[in-house]
DNA sequence: TTGCTGTTTACTCATTTGATTAAAAAAATT
DNA sequence: AATTTTTTTAATCAAATGAGTAAACAGCAA
């Protein structure tokens, strides 16, 4: 019993190291071009383990897919449904949540978009992300400020948007900044966290208005 | 040759209609989930015809991402180097074509992206689109405007990486506004109409200091 | 006519890939 | 020690898939 225990820690059981492996090899590489043989040997265990513990690759992705989405959904549902917090809080904890969950797992964006497009199955209907969402203290915040005039665009969607275009899109597009920019990923992990701090204020200067009173970028 | 050129304005050549069809499937599903006879299939022949005239599924795809990569830098080069329009004429244009291109053909920047990480090969190298883009009027305008100290931002990388992000981000998390948005199509692509204003606008927000004399917001 | 090219049909072939199985070995549990 | 569970080995299977071929044919051109 104790051996298995420091067993499980430094080994994790195979089970997890399975799981393990499949996030990786699926997050890469995505569902079509993921093959079993390779996940059963990144995992260290053969292919016919693989089948023992989870039946089929279309099971095992399934269940890599719903824990990545869970785990993406969770930094927005956390720091989004705070009665105790501003909206302007709200904002610096999204940007600063979600630019480490991508900094420390840079594949999830785009196996996220990838895969949802050739798979528009129920796997949204399973979340409940998107009530979580619309009845969440964020967007009655938004549209607090939208009714006091302090918020020029009505739209939660544009607004939405911007925000997630401005966090995720450079992890996206990531082989630009490399070829283009020339950014090593030192460079550009830097430049991931300056943005912590100015993705907030430039959502200000998009969208709120002067006379709140803040001063926003310098 | 009358009656061949009147079918070839009628039915596109052969080599031509495989191609479009081609280039649906693999916008469409990426490399690894298209099959040859899907392609075949869409294009109204038979599989051998496909061999017969691109040799191998491979060389068809290289050529399909190949011309959809040109076409989707073109987009950018064509507007960014000319000495005739000012800095923000040249982001008013980009949003605009971008959109368009993106409203026309909605695979393509999550296609892009997703092969590119999966091909980091030489498919960049063939592309003069970085120096291109280095040494364009459009850098050269933003420079001079952070010489004077009209912009705030000095990393020319966050100006791009935040355009790009504007432009091509809803595109890209489509499925997002259908489901938790409830958009359908027309809705969906009213709102990018919206956007080409709405991104330039932005765009100043967040860079130009406000003594530039534009009133920018409202 | 003859000959060339594009095209179809109908196979075949080799490889890859997901999945399964049986038997044995190793490890853990009782 | 006895038993159960986990894991490996090695092999096999069936289906999918990219690719190739040979024979026939239609259309067009010389």
């Amino acid at each position: 019993m104790a051996k298995k225990a420091e067993n499980e820690a430094i080994d994790a059981s195979t089970e997890e190291k399975i799981k393990v492996a499949a996030r990786a090899v699926f997050q890469k590489k995505g569902y079509a071009a993921s093959r079993t043989r390779d996940i059963a040997q990144e995992a260290g265990i053969n292919l016919a383990l693989l089948n023992y513990y989870f039946r089929s690759k279309e099971k095992l992705f399934e269940l890599i897919m719903f824990d990545t989405m869970v785990n993406f959904f969770q930094c927005m549902t956390g720091a989004l449904d705070d009665k105790n917090t501003s909206f302007e809080i709200k904002i610096e904890l999204l940007a600063a949540n979600y630019i480490n969950l991508c900094v420390e797992f840079p594949d999830i964006p785009l196996f996220i978009l990838s895969e949802i497009r050739n798979r528009p199955e129920n796997l949204f209907d399973k979340l409940p992300a998107r009530h979580l969402f619309r009845s969440s203290v964020f967007v009655r915040q938004f549209q607090e400020k939208v009714a006091a005039g302090e918020i020029n665009e009505p739209d939660l969607l544009h607004f939405v948007m911007n925000m997630l275009g401005l966090i995720i899109f450079p992890f996206i597009s990531r082989p630009f900044s490399r070829i283009i920019g020339g950014l090593n990923d030192a460079q550009f992990e830097q430049l991931m966290q300056e943005r912590k701090t100015l993705i907030p204020a430039w959502i200000k200067a998009m969208f709120f208005k002067e006379n709140t009173g803040n001063e926003l970028i310098k």
